[in-house]
DNA sequence: CCTTTCAAGTTTACTGCGTAAACATACCGT
DNA sequence: ACGGTATGTTTACGCAGTAAACTTGAAAGG
């Protein structure tokens, strides 16, 4: 099931890394994080335990582009969310897509978003692109001053509610089941400003 | 060091569950959450490492265990914070003790609201007096109708401004660094209310 | 064409973890 | 005094991450 067989199986096995990132994100959303181990992903590709050692210092390593996959798959949705033609709409829209996001592969979203794997942030580029398309929203919709606080309370609404969500933590009726009811959702936040 | 001698080792131990849940605490805030082991926390109380299996039936219990104390804990600075004479500024010192207890316990926080351990969430009372505190707080200055999404609104800003700042995501330069700073930043945010 | 070489994969081995099962012991009520 | 039960220990197993040494096959140079 996991054997990757699109290529013939050559014997040095072709393209290793990238069917070893697949087998992870396989496993990451068919059994949840701690299927997820580097003897597993091995298994899967059909090699021994220790050919990933060849293609990442450690599981880390393999985190880190697991993670870097994410981070360009949020990016497609984002921008793809992001046609709407009203700008706040639009806006609107990629906060929906993110939830959405992290509702579908929560596991994935987590170790995107989760600790650092290695200490530090290694700055993805994909993580940058996915992010200047939420700043880029904002900056048609809020004055100069008000900027760089908009973009942080937008990402960290949508952030907090995905996180809240998909660890349960919002003792939700179902206002997150479907696309719509997440939008009225996300639409009532964005809406809901505290008064100052 | 983790030896928790207060009571003279009496060889049925005194107590325990609470030198375990008390090292468990320990080993997180100093080493992290890879350091916290069920065996980590056996030696740390003076144990055999099958000992914990007599108060908690797996680790995910255990952590559950130091999950609930966060609980307290955070409550705690919540009630603390929430004691200002304008409601609010107490709503803004809330948010600031939210972020500030996920900065100083970055481990302990993570383990509170990640994935819950056990598949589902085992409904705490500590953490669901910490979400009254903050839902009070919110009934006094949002009209009826708007309070379920202004609640989940602050809870999601909050949550997920801590998130991203303790997870390393925003590149901010020390705008949380001080408490004022800190207060600053919430308020901003809490005010910057994307226009609707 | 044959040999050399080196990246890619394998085998073996070690340590630490979570946990099951069986055993040991000290406190507590009768 | 004694027997039972709660509490802790010993032993053992499988699986994880990973280090070191070995093997192989494909590409490069004479």
């Amino acid at each position: 099931m996991f054997t990757v067989s699109t290529e013939k199986a050559a014997y040095h096995h072709g393209n290793l890394r990238d069917a070893l990132v697949r087998t992870a994100l396989a496993l990451l959303e068919e059994s949840g994080v701690e299927a997820l181990t580097l003897r597993a992903a091995a298994r899967g590709a059909g090699v021994s335990a220790m050919a990933p050692y060849r293609h990442f210092a450690d599981k880390a390593d393999l985190l880190a582009a697991v993670a870097e996959q994410g981070y360009t798959d949020l990016r497609d949705r984002l921008a793809q969310a992001d046609r709407a033609a009203d700008p706040r709409r639009a806006l609107v829209e990629q906060g929906v897509a993110y939830v959405l996001f992290a509702l579908e592969r929560p596991a994935l979203f987590r170790i995107m978003f989760g600790a650092p794997v290695s200490g530090l942030m290694p700055s993805s580029p994909a993580a940058d692109s996915a992010y200047d398309i939420l700043a880029a929203r904002v900056v048609g919709l809020v004055p100069e001053e008000k900027r760089e606080a908009a973009v942080v309370a937008a990402w960290s609404l949508v952030h907090g509610l995905a996180c809240l969500t998909v660890d349960g933590r919002l003792h939700r009726e179902a206002d997150t089941a479907s696309p719509e009811a997440l939008a009225r959702q996300v639409a009532g936040l964005f809406a809901a400003g505290l008064p100052s």
